[in-house]
RNA sequence: GGAGGGGUGGCAGAGUGGUCAAAUGCAACGGACUGUAAAUCCGUCGACGUUAGUCUACGAAGGUUCAAAUCCUUCCCCCUCCA
């Protein structure tokens, strides 16, 4: 039903790896490789995601402070939802009732749901966890919910979501190397779980989670357990959550080579754009983050000249867009001068045309990394990346 | 003309003898933000000095006191009510 359209691509010589012979249900095309560095294309009910790709974050049924229209015009293919926070509000049966995530919160592309993992660790201090899942006290009125593997599969199901995350514990770092071992291996029994539960359906797919800290053999053992239970993808979980730079890119040198060479990889909660750069490089396809939607409510524009803290005082008479060359609203018709102004003043204007420009900025990134790919040019254009990333300071100081 | 209230750091506003270079909020300046409890959080915010510390400061000028933003005297200015 979703017919592959090869001839539409940069490169006409295709290399074909996805497995044909499986009963999953959701279709990734490897388009081409680059040392570790992958183009490709996911197929789902929703629509085709071209990787490596971004998926802004949609916590609670919304891109916070962006319609729905402006996120795919700023380039996004997919977007996150969040198992955790639909629960609460408005409930996932209210959500079914209303047609779905997509129909319901007008955004008729693919949709992944993490699978309230991640709350886990993040509202840790409201949470009791045992095997058999996870209790969360509301932080909206105190009342009990209760979060399995099997509850997060029928929610995430009800929400309709494309790519059904399973349940896991996002490991909080630091660990020490047996806390790791004993929290990843409950992930994995929790991903068993996960799979048994998860209703198979043409265009929807289910991910499992690497775990396993900043440990090699466990996140071995980890992947080895996904493999046999077999997913339609594979994330790397428990990343991105105080390690480091240095010590992300460690694992990263390693812990994809591990996953399934025909099966998308997805870093989740990543990051920086040069930590995406740097995870592309070692064969991630697909990142979410908060970065771009949070810093644009937080006064942070990204340029291809680094980050900008737009309240700072030097831009209050700077008549330049915010990235030359952008052709996001912010960028096209308004100055780093009125921005600042707007943002000093605490407009909601303000925060809208940030967040919009920091999504266009993460969306052009990917599409500069997968033509870059097909062009047979990443290394180039991460050189000139890097440099123009480096020249951010000198930029600034006209 | 009569009666009363008040002048504190960029602003608002605590403080009524030592623990006050002066609470708190705002503004200003800078920083952080990674599967979103975030339009949030943190730091700095009289001057000089890295620190110890020194100096200048609560309308102005005098005074009382070991010690004054705080008490007294005079002056200047503002506000409210009554005529």
């Amino acid at each position: 039903m979703h017919k592959q359209d090869f001839s539409s691509t940069p490169v006409g010589w295709v290399v074909e790896m996805t497995a044909r012979n499986q009963s999953l249900m959701l279709k990734f095309d490897l388009l081409k490789t680059h040392n570790k560095a992958r183009l490709g294309k996911l197929h789902t009910k929703h629509g085709v995601v071209n990787t490596p790709a971004f998926m802004p974050v949609g916590t609670c049924g919304t891109v916070k402070a962006m319609l729905p229209e402006s996120v795919a015009a700023a380039g996004a293919e997919i977007l996150l939802g969040n198992t955790y926070h639909l629960m609460l509000r408005p409930g996932e049966d209210l959500v079914a009732k209303m047609g779905g995530l997509h129909k319901f919160m007008n955004w008729d592309k693919p949709i992944l749901t993490d699978s309230g993992g991640f709350q886990v660790m993040s509202l840790s201090g409201i949470r009791k966890l045992t095997e058999e899942g996870v209790t969360f006290k509301s932080h909206v009125d105190g009342k009990k919910f209760f979060l399995s593997p099997e509850r997060s599969m029928e929610i995430q199901h009800k929400l309709d979501s494309n790519i059904t995350m399973c349940l896991d514990e996002c490991t909080p770092f630091p660990a020490t190397h047996k806390e790791a071992e004993k929290s990843m291996q409950m992930s994995m029994r929790w991903a068993r779980r996960s799979k048994d539960a998860f209703v198979d359906r043409d265009g929807y797919g289910l991910f499992g989670i690497q775990q396993g800290s900043v440990y090699q053999d466990l996140r071995q053992i980890s992947a080895d357990k996904l493999k046999e239970i077999g997913f339609d993808g594979y994330a790397l979980g428990g990343l991105a959550v105080g390690e480091g730079q240095k010590q992300m890119f460690e694992v990263l040198d390693y812990a994809p080579d591990m996953l399934p060479e025909d099966k998308p990889r997805y870093l989740m909660g990543v990051g920086r754009p040069d930590d995406i750069v740097g995870a592309v490089l070692r064969g991630i396809d697909m990142f979410d983050c908060v970065m771009p939607t949070r810093s644009g409510r937080t006064a942070q524009a990204f340029t291809k000249y680094g980050a900008l803290n737009i309240r700072n005082a030097r831009h209050r008479e700077d008549n330049r867009p915010v990235e030359e060359g952008c052709d996001c609203p912010l960028c096209k018709s308004y100055t780093r001068a009125y921005i600042h102004h707007l943002q000093k003043c605490n407009e909601v204007l303000a925060i809208m045309l940030l967040t919009w420009h920091n999504v266009a900025y993460y969306e052009r990134l990917m599409k500069g990394l997968r033509e870059a790919i097909a062009g047979d040019s990443l290394d180039s254009f991460v050189a000139q990346f890097y440099q123009d990333q480096k020249k951010g300071d000198i930029n600034e100081q006209n």
